[in-house]
DNA sequence: AAAACCATCCGTATAAATACGGATACAAAT
DNA sequence: ATTTGTATCCGTATTTATACGGATGGTTTT
């Protein structure tokens, strides 16, 4: 019978290697390798190396596990990503969801979700559970899902409002009228559906956008 | 030869279970308890269960890790904490030394790093590597370490801007007046070092104060 | 008892953010 | 070819936030 093949992708090393001793307890699962960060992975997935299945964290130095969904499906290839994520925000489930992942396990789930997710997605199928389905069910009923919520243009205005500066500061910095920044805040406001900048950087920090 | 009796305080269960499973290989180390918040814990503390150390998340629900050091400290018990923290924020490091834990490492640290802590622990030493004591000596050189930099009640008001309410709206929840928001939010500006709402909702996202 | 810190209060003035309601040019998607 | 979305621009009015500077009664620490 064959094993189920696994790269695991996790920033924190000790989470790595606790999951590693969590599956060595399972014959029908091989670790291959363990890495620190997006690019390390990206550089196995083009390589020979066989994998079936990617434990893939989102929040990774170099680059993050949406880029690394991103890649996947260009590199069209037959590594399955399953996303482990501490945050089980609607949209970033459906953002992830939308990019190719098989499977999305928040970071308390208990070992043996993880093994039936692992064993699920092996045979091509998709593993979300129904209470991360609905959060993302949920999500879309409101929202358009869209890989990037904000434009660029937004995002870098709201990088530039969590240093703490001002629509002025800003405007001044990116060559444009204030009018203009004040106008991209108030759609990033609308689209993040908060209401000040207080409200607005605790929702952008969740979502990881800063 | 007597083994070493741990706790484990962590609220997502994988990284649990794969650290029970990390240290199951360790002969002198023993687990003998596992759980997902503080407040579970404190229970097991003030019980007559045997413990040597408990390797203690800060970012929990119901009691987060700092409480749970402060409590140990009054309760006189023999239990050694160290922290494991996502966090390298030199404020954080001090703090929790300063209220009693015997090690702090951070989640990315390696299998081998974590089995000295806990040997050194055990012994009664403390342990911090040395990237940690320069990190929080930095962090003493400038600031005064606090366990409570801010207030009882700038706590609350922060907690309550972060919710996106105005100063008004706080104001007439707590039923003073403005005037008093107004200070206190200038009081946590300055305490905080940061000039405007956005910087300051992400220095409190940083330091997990909200 | 004195010093230090805290929560509370007050005023004035300026700077900034938010809520309205627009418009145009351009690129991408249908 | 038309719709949709983005980046850019503009005006006005109101509400909030920030920067000053100051005060009092209370608690805790020294």
């Amino acid at each position: 019978m064959n094993e189920i093949k696994i790269i695991i992708a996790d920033d924190h090393q000790l989470f790595r290697n606790g999951l590693e001793e969590l599956l060595r307890k399972y014959d029908d699962i091989k670790i291959v390798k363990s890495v620190a960060d997006g690019f390390e992975f990206m550089q196995l997935a083009k390589s020979q190396l066989e994998v079936d299945i990617v434990l893939l964290d989102i929040a990774m130095p170099n680059m993050d596990g949406f880029q690394v969904l991103k890649e996947l499906k260009t590199l069209d290839s037959n590594i399955k990503p399953i996303v482990i994520s501490m945050h089980s925000d609607g949209n970033y489930i459906a953002k992830c969801a939308k990019m190719g992942a098989f499977g999305y396990l928040l970071k308390n789930t208990d070992e043996s979700e993880l093994i039936l997710a692992i064993r699920t997605v092996n045979k091509g199928k998709k593993y979300f559970s129904a209470a991360i389905a609905e959060k993302m069910i949920n999500f879309m009923s409101t929202q358009s899902v869209s890989e990037n919520l904000l434009s660029n243009k937004e995002t870098e205005v709201l990088g530039l409002i969590s240093k703490g500066l001002t629509t002025n500061e800003i405007a001044t910095k990116l060559f444009v009228s204030s009018r203009t920044i004040e106008t991209h805040r108030a759609n990033i406001l609308k689209k993040l559906e908060v209401k000040n900048t207080a409200e607005l950087i605790k929702r952008a920090a969740e979502m990881n956008l800063i």
